[in-house]
RNA sequence: GCGCCUCUAGCUCAACGGUAGAGCAACGGACUCUUAAUCCGCAGGUUCGGGGUUCGAAUCCCCGGGGGCGCACCA
């Protein structure tokens, strides 16, 4: 027999047999409302008034209160939260309603009404358990703070507390209008390996993995960068990805193993046109997710309006320690800066690693922005194009919002000749201790011999700027699973 | 990797050298407008593990483990 409310085989007589055995779950449950659009439709229902309109909803007991011959409870789906109202006499079996656990999902059809105490209910005809709670979880007040729990269980946190819950549903928005916003401008969006043989394109350690069949080790990528380029060699003009990226390095607020990149690049661009695009996107992004282009972050206030501040490195470094520093000082001239500034340098870098530190170790953090740190030393910018006029120098920005680098973009380099230069100065590099020196990347190489136009290319942290438009503190809450030591298991398991 | 802090009931926390407790959850009961419902009752523990000091250890010390924070690493 099929039953006519839930659609489902064997679910109508279950009532009477849950006070005796275990009750059936049916397969499918046809739910016509959300708690969230029921409680935006009759906001303005008086208490103890019928909205005259019969609905199904279903979600998980948050709350129960049953009182007698009655039963108040809190169901809460994605979108919100409803009272249950079962009365005796209305509601089919009602004991075994009041019966129920905290964390029990539950369906349930019935008239929509105000209590006389003000609060929107489904005063409950009938009803269905959908699953049982076995496991309970945190305290229904304080929900749960246990890191370890929060974030290995998942589960549990995205029920028992509510930011969570707000915080990935956010950041979905955001990368949502993200795809949205480029694809507007004409951009594509393409997927690239991540499984590379070279794990090129970036400065950091990757993960090594094995192909048995081929039997090669393969590195999961650490940029997705040197792939999309040859795209626009290819003759894609606007390509991008949303990706994820892989980097085997330790874990901090701001750092996971695994974090998801948008990387764009556009033909016949250069590092400007990226700057006004990098301010446009995450203005509009912060005005659509966040209701204003002034977000609060940690207690300050950060404006995203555009345009942003532009400034060079060097004038930044000068602003921020009062020492005046550039490439043309030599390697000499900037280790007694350095040194003047308390910043420890190792013996193998050279001028342009030294203004580089030098600006990460005393301006950077300090930067509140938001601020595009214009123009880089060619040195640690493998990939970036020079600057086209100032030498020693490359066309690179990075944008900082909050203390943080959120953005790096340049005018891609684009001659073969440079490019291989600039790789075998990476190997150098390496020789000489540099781990994380790039490695060179030789299809790379051929592809720019077949021409890549003048480009320019974005790259965005993309958990980082959730963490913005969240007001998160901690890259963990913006990733629904977030890297953590592997689970010690006890027998009990 | 280094330093500091932390681990007590399912959850959130007390007890800080002298009989391991509370609130919530669970379990049994009462209650026809509740809102963290209320009330009555009943249970609940290898105090992370191991070793040591002590007449006596959740408490002090050592080793190990988990977790947090900071540093380092990290474009």
């Amino acid at each position: 027999m099929v039953c006519a409310w839930c659609g489902s085989a064997t679910a109508v007589e279950e009532g009477a047999q849950v006070a005796e055995g275990p009750m059936e779950i049916p397969y499918r449950f046809a739910k016509d409302s959300d708690a969230g659009e029921l409680q935006a439709r009759w906001r303005d229902l008086p208490p103890g008034e019928e909205a005259h309109q019969v609905a199904t909803v279903a979600g998980r007991l948050m709350l129960i209160r049953p009182q007698g011959r009655m039963v108040f409870a809190t169901l809460r789906d994605w979108t919100g939260a409803i009272q249950l109202w079962g009365v005796a006499g209305v509601t089919e079996d009602l004991e075994s309603l009041g019966r129920l656990s905290l964390g029990d999902w539950v369906g349930a059809t019935g008239d929509v009404v105000r209590t006389r105490r003000g609060e929107l209910s489904v005063r409950v005809r009938r009803w269905v358990l959908l699953a049982r709670a076995r496991r309970h979880f945190g305290d229904k007040w304080r929900g749960v703070s246990d890191v370890e729990t929060r974030f290995r269980q998942r589960y549990v946190d995205l029920w028992a507390n509510d930011d969570p819950r707000s915080i990935l549903l956010r950041r979905s928005m955001m990368v949502s209008l993200m795809r949205r916003f480029l694809e507007e401008r004409g951009f594509v969006e393409v997927e690239t390996p991540i499984l590379q043989v070279v794990p090129s394109g970036g400065h950091a350690l990757p993960f090594v993995t094995h192909h048995n069949a081929l039997d090669a080790d393969l590195y999961l990528r650490i940029a997705i960068e040197l792939h999309l380029k040859r795209l626009v060699v290819g003759g894609m003009e606007k390509v991008f990805e949303i990706g994820r990226i892989f980097r085997n390095e330790g874990l901090s607020p701001r750092h996971n193993p695994e974090f998801t990149m948008l990387e764009l690049y556009q033909a016949y661009a250069d590092y400007t046109d990226m700057m006004a695009l990098t301010e446009s996107m995450v203005a509009h992004l912060a005005r659509e997710c966040c209701g204003s282009v002034v977000i609060p972050y940690e207690g300050r206030e950060l404006d995203l309006s555009p345009p942003w501040r532009r400034a060079t490195m060097t004038e930044l470094v000068e602003e921020q320690t009062g020492e005046v520093v550039d490439l043309a000082m030599g390697r000499d001239g900037l280790a007694k800066v350095a040194g003047r500034l308390g910043v420890t340098v190792e013996p193998r870098w050279g001028p342009g690693a030294l203004l580089f530190e030098i600006y990460e170790k005393t301006t950077e953090p300090n930067l509140w922005g938001p601020v595009h740190v214009c123009d880089y030393p060619k040195e640690v910018s493998p990939l970036a194009r020079d600057h086209r006029s100032r030498p020693g120098y490359v066309e690179r920005f990075e944008s900082i919002l909050a203390g943080r680098e959120l953005a790096n973009a340049f005018s891609e380099l684009n001659d073969p000749d440079e490019q291989r230069a600039r790789f075998e100065d990476q190997a150098r590099q390496r020789a000489a201790g540099e781990e994380e020196a790039m490695p060179l990347d030789r299809d790379y190489l051929r592809a720019m011999e077949y021409g890549l136009p003048p480009t320019g290319g974005l790259g965005v942290g993309v958990d980082r700027l959730a963490m913005l438009l969240t007001g998160s503190r901690h890259i963990r809450e913006v990733i629904a699973f977030p890297a953590m030591r592997p689970e010690v298991w006890d027998e009990a398991e």
